[in-house]
DNA sequence: ACAGAGTGATTGATCGGTCACTCATTAAAC
DNA sequence: GTTTAATGAGTGACCGATCAATCACTCTGT
């Protein structure tokens, strides 16, 4: 019985991410996300409320496996380039594995449907991306620049760098990734 | 008569570009366009027959007018680093002082109601853009990178640093966008 | 072993409201 | 006087959300 709670839980949030995606937030109807997701129309308002909840749960849900992902192996690494070269290529190598949830996040990571809240809650997970900035600020391996202008450089660049892999569809998936981070760490480095 | 004409055409464009950006497509209803604008709910249609007409005609003319600033005495520059420069800081002041269209592009450039006709009309205005970049790589000034990845790399970092600019506020603005441009520079220069 | 009351998830018909778009009428321009 | 632009009430379709009925399943007393 938990079990199918869950199930059908993962699978409004499932379609939801699929829909919102595709069509947008409006333009998706609740009708709609039930159908594809399986359940009565009704279903969808037991878990939740409204349809922005729903929203903002798959937003809080999709960001937080980014995150996990993103810090993963990093403290492993040897050198500072190395560390900020892993968390590189496990955005990437995420972005690309997950396009749904890829463009999902930049469709609305501004967008107002989600609220100041979630956004907040979610901002807390990514603290250790810019503490680690903030390392290499203070022992010298990055430039001297404004730590948000560098996390947001870095952040947006593994974006476009997926969307150049999505989109242009090279030969060499990894020599893309690795030019990527060659261009991005000679323009933040020291 | 055709003043009169003009003016209830940018009225709308102005009013569909204010509250697209700020509630979305389907977040935003003709009659609320209309409203905005000061026209009836019916004049709206005697300029674009849909909804998606007037988005498409709306991307159509923001892009445009994005590729003339763009270029903007570029090619009175000296050295090659001048003139990508030059465009750097045109895109961001553009920007900068253009916040509801910048928005708007950032949010619509990949939407599924813009046509494909309407994205390959406007891309024929970026040509020159792509052949700088492929000038410089011919000649030597650019770093061995894919010309699609550069382009998108210098893009998308113009777009973040507008977002930087915007968002974090910093004292000095003129510092931020040589900042931004510092690091795009040293990242896909030979 | 089993009847049947109890429980909470699930359903879909239904609601008031809003949507994009139409069109008969009016007003303006020449 | 004719043409052209502007109007806004009206249209059927669809929206998010509700809720009484139904369902699968558990538990208890015998």
């Amino acid at each position: 019985m938990k079990k199918q709670v869950e199930d059908k839980k993962a699978a409004l949030l499932e379609a939801a991410l699929k829909l919102f995606t595709e069509r947008g937030f409006h333009g998706t109807s609740t009708a709609q996300i039930s159908k594809e997701a399986g359940v009565a129309t009704g279903t969808l308002f037991n878990y939740f409320p409204t349809k922005e909840d729903l929203i903002n749960g798959l937003y809080f849900e999709v960001k937080g496996e980014l995150s996990r992902k993103m810090g993963k192996d990093v403290q492993t690494q040897k050198t500072y380039e190395e560390k900020l070269k892993k968390m590189w290529c496990n955005l990437v190598e995420w972005g690309i594995e997950n396009q749904d949830k890829f463009l999902f996040v930049g469709q609305f990571c501004s967008s107002p449907y989600i609220t100041s809240h979630t956004r907040e809650v979610v901002m807390e997970e990514y603290v250790f991306f810019h503490d680690l900035v903030t390392e290499g600020l203070a022992n010298g391996e990055l430039g001297d620049y404004p730590p948000e202008m560098i996390t947001s450089i870095f952040y947006q660049s593994s974006r476009t760098i997926v969307d150049y892999i999505l989109y242009s569809e090279p030969q060499d998936r990894n020599k893309a990734i690795e030019d990527g981070f060659q261009i991005v760490w000679k323009g933040v480095a020291k």
